[in-house]
DNA sequence: GTGGTCTAGACCACT
DNA sequence: GTGGTCTAGACCACC
C-alpha cells in the first residue's frame, strides 16, 4: 500500500485516513511500533510536522499512544480497532447502496449484483 | 435531484455524469425533450457554453440527439440507457470492492453485511 | 435537373448558370423556345424580376435572343455553346486537378485514379 | 499554403479541412509538433478558443494527439492519413466526375481531355 | 511556455 | 423561442 495524497484536501486528515487504512489492514499490529516520523514523512513525501499532527491527532482518537522514550505504537485495545473497521466499513456501504439506488437498483438486486460478481470472479 | 457542482474537476464532466443519472433513474425520459440549454445552465449555474459543452459530449456519446431548432431529446435507444446503468454499477461496485477488501473483508463477508444492512433496514 | 438556389450569391448569378448548363447538356435544345419568365421564376421560386434579369444576362453573352412577340428562344449558334461547353468543363479540370495536386497527386496518377474509377463503375 | 477562411460556413470546419490538408501534403508531418494553439489562432485570425476547437475535433479523429504539457503532435499512424488523403481525393473525383456529365462528357471523354491537359501542359 | 477550462456576451439561422 | 458559433479575456496545472 503507496502513500496517496491529494492536494485538495488538507494533507494531514489525508495521513489519517492511510494511517488507519494500515492499522485495520494489520499493516501495522496491535502493539506494533511505529517508524519514526521523520521516516514515516519521508516514505510519504510530506513534511515532518504535517506527519506529526496527523500522528497526533491519531493519538487524540485513541489509535496509538506515545512511549516518551521508544516512541509511538499501534493502541492495543483491539475492540478499538474492530470498531473503527466496521464504522468504516458501514460508511462504505451506505455509500455504495446511495449510488445503486440513485440508479434504481433495490437492495436486492444490489445484492444479486454482487453474489455474481463474487461467483464469477476471483476471491482475494 | 439537485445539481451539485465540484470546483475540483472540470464542469463539463460533472455536468455530464449528472445527466447520465438523471438519463437512467428516469428523471428524464426516453424521447423526452430537455429543458433549453439555456435553462439548464441557469439550473446548474453555469455558463451556457460549457452546459452546452457538457450536451455536446452526451451526444457523441449518443445519448442524447439534437434537432436543430426544436431542442435536444433522449435517445430512443434503450438498451443503451440500459447498458449504460449496468456499466456505471459495475464500476461502483468495483470500487466498493475494492475498498472492502482493503479493509480486510471477503467477498463473502461483504455480502454478509450487505444482506443484514438491508434486513434490519428498510428496502426503497 | 431541379433549381437549386443558395443564399450565399446573388441568385440572379446562379439562374445563369443553371440555365447555361441546362442549355449546355440539352434540355432546351438549339432554336427551342423557353418557357415564359413567369413560368421559369414560378419554377424556380424565385422573383420573376430576377428570373428576367438573368435571362438579360443570358441574352448579352449571345445564348438567347428574344422574338419580341413570340417569346426567347436558344441561340443556334452551336459553335457558341460547344464552347461555353468546353469553357466550363476546362474550369472543372483546373479546379479539380489543382484539389488533386495540393493532395500531392501527379497528373498521371490522376489519370490512373479515373480510369480505375471509370472501370470498375457504370459509365452513365 | 496560406489559410483561408470564409465566413460562410463555421470556421473551425474550415480550419479542420486545411489542417488535414497540411498534414497529407506534408506541411506537418508524421510526429511533428504543431505550433501552438495561440500560434495557429493568430496566423489564421481567429480566436484562440475556435482553433482549439478545430484541433479537438482532430484529435477525436485521431489525426493528431495532445501532449497535455508540451504540445499537440500528428498522428503517428501513417496508414490514417494516407487513408485520409484518399478518401479526400475521392470525393473529389466523384464531384468532378459529376459535373462533366452533367455537362454532357462521358468518362471516357472525360479521361481524353484530362490526357491533353497533362500532355500539353506540365506535370508537376 | 503548453493545453484545458470557464465565463460573458454577442450574432446567426431556423421555425 | 431553439441550438450553433465565435470572440475576448481570464485562470489553472504542468514543466
Amino acid at each position: 500500500m503507496a502513500w496517496n495524497i491529494q492536494t485538495d484536501r488538507p494533507i494531514y486528515l489525508q495521513l489519517m485516513e492511510q494511517m488507519k487504512l494500515r492499522i485495520i489492514s494489520g499493516v501495522y499490529q496491535t502493539g506494533d511500533k511505529l517508524p519514526s516520523v521523520r521516516d514515516l514523512a519521508s516514505e510519504a513525501s510530506v513534511n515532518p510536522n504535517t506527519m506529526q499532527k496527523a500522528l497526533s491527532e491519531l493519538e487524540r482518537c485513541g489509535l496509538i499512544y506515545t512511549n516518551r522514550t521508544t516512541g509511538r505504537y499501534i493502541t492495543e485495545e483491539t475492540e478499538m480497532i474492530s470498531q473503527m473497521k466496521y464504522d468504516i466499513a458501514s460508511h462504505y456501504l451506505e455509500d455504495f447502496l446511495g449510488n445503486m439506488k440513485q440508479l434504481g437498483f433495490s437492495s436486492e438486486e444490489v445484492i444479486t449484483l454482487l453474489q455474481e460478481q463474487t461467483c464469477s470472479g476471483n476471491t482475494n
